[in-house]
DNA sequence: CCCATCCGAACGATCGTTCGGACGGTAGCG
DNA sequence: CGCTACCGTCCGAACGATCGTTCGGATGGG
């Protein structure tokens, strides 16, 4: 039993979504830096303890990122960016049906904090690090998320099929349960990711005061 | 329209449980570092900043702690025992019944985390920069907590009043929605604490599969 | 020969922490 | 009552280490 220090996530697997290209030394630092922030925090990460872990001298990230903060600005915005993206395909690929609808995207939104957990990790929290600027992109991206899966129970809501006692507060309380995972999963897990996604979407939908599948 | 920086949380009041005692210097101190911790992250809050915001040179400070880290680590280590402290409380005012029980411990779990945001945040986001020694009986109280919540799903599962499709899940998605409360809850708001708090009572009963009081 | 890549060294600033002494109220004692 | 010795509190200055960043040059493939 080694004393470890508690950690801030559970997994261990660093993995950038495939949109951002993690080929030569860019990619590596890249998931170096994505390590050392989800351990250590941005503040408490160093650009040498970045460059130690990638190989490379300090003054080598400075040819491929002009300051420590872009690198973080990166990382965050390409998380806010597949974490949307793949939302809105879920919601895209579902029919109608508002508990399908809420099916789909709770599922997506937990599959992506299950498949990325140190990158979601560290976009959740690190986001603050970044400058208003820096972190306007990925700002908008998580409201654009939030109105997406809230139009989905107002509408549900509208159409006598959800009953949650307050819409906003369903809303977060959905999007943390689903954030969280990301704290706690690791491939190890006993129970695969889309068994957890499975169970959070029917917690989403016992949230919004339906039972979503009792045995259709 | 200010374009300032994401903060991490939306509370500005800074408050510590009763049962540390904020007079003196040494509670001056503890405020700042609670309300500069939250800001900035404990790497990124500075002993000069902390100093400074409680109107003290950077030397005074180690007259009244021996070390930076002791300092958040009695700040978190209080944080986890009120939390603690008003969980179990609850379980024992509540009676014997299942549902009466989720609901007093979650009302409760959610109540502190929007009466001290800022505490809970730093908390729960900072508890990972604490040597293992030092975070040690935070997180001690964390498991005990956790322990105590989900006996009372695994015992209501017995009984067959709940049905989770997973205890475990179901723990992490309650405790997941309650923690986040922290996150943007504020006196501001226009709902009240205590609402909050009954309507997470009532998502967790649905949660575990049982829908609290329909009208009884 | 050029351009991209990387390195060694160094910049000033800031980090957590230490040390010796100044200040002020209080207890002890003649 | 007056003087003195003391102790807790605070400060100014400084320690070595580390921070993010810059610059000029070495290197190597097209």
């Amino acid at each position: 039993m080694t004393d470890e220090p508690q950690r801030r996530l559970a997994s261990r697997s660093i993995d950038l979504p495939p949109t951002v290209s993690p080929d030569g030394t860019r990619g590596i630092v890249l998931n170096c830096a994505l390590s050392l922030f989800a351990e250590h925090g941005y503040a408490g990460a160093s650009i040498r303890d970045i460059a130690a872990a990638a190989g490379v001298q300090p003054a080598t990230l400075y040819g491929h990122f002009p300051s420590k903060e872009q690198i973080l600005a990166e990382i965050v915005e390409a998380a806010h960016a597949e974490h949307h993206r793949r939302l809105a395909a879920a919601v895209l690929e579902s029919g109608a049906d508002p508990i399908d609808q809420l099916t789909a995207v709770v599922r997506e939104h937990v599959l992506v904090h299950a498949g990325y957990p140190m990158l979601t990790v560290v976009a959740n929290a690190e986001l603050h690090a970044l400058s208003p600027t820096l972190g306007r992109t990925a700002r908008d991206y998580r409201s654009r998320s939030e109105q997406l899966i809230g139009d989905i129970i107002e509408r549900g809501t509208e159409l006598g099929i959800f009953e949650p006692i307050d819409t906003w507060l369903a809303l977060a309380a959905i999007g943390a349960m689903g954030i969280r995972v990301a704290n706690w999963y690791t491939v190890d897990f006993p129970t695969p990711a889309t068994q957890v996604a499975d169970t959070y979407a029917e917690y989403a939908c016992r949230i919004v005061g339906v039972r979503s599948r009792p045995d259709e």
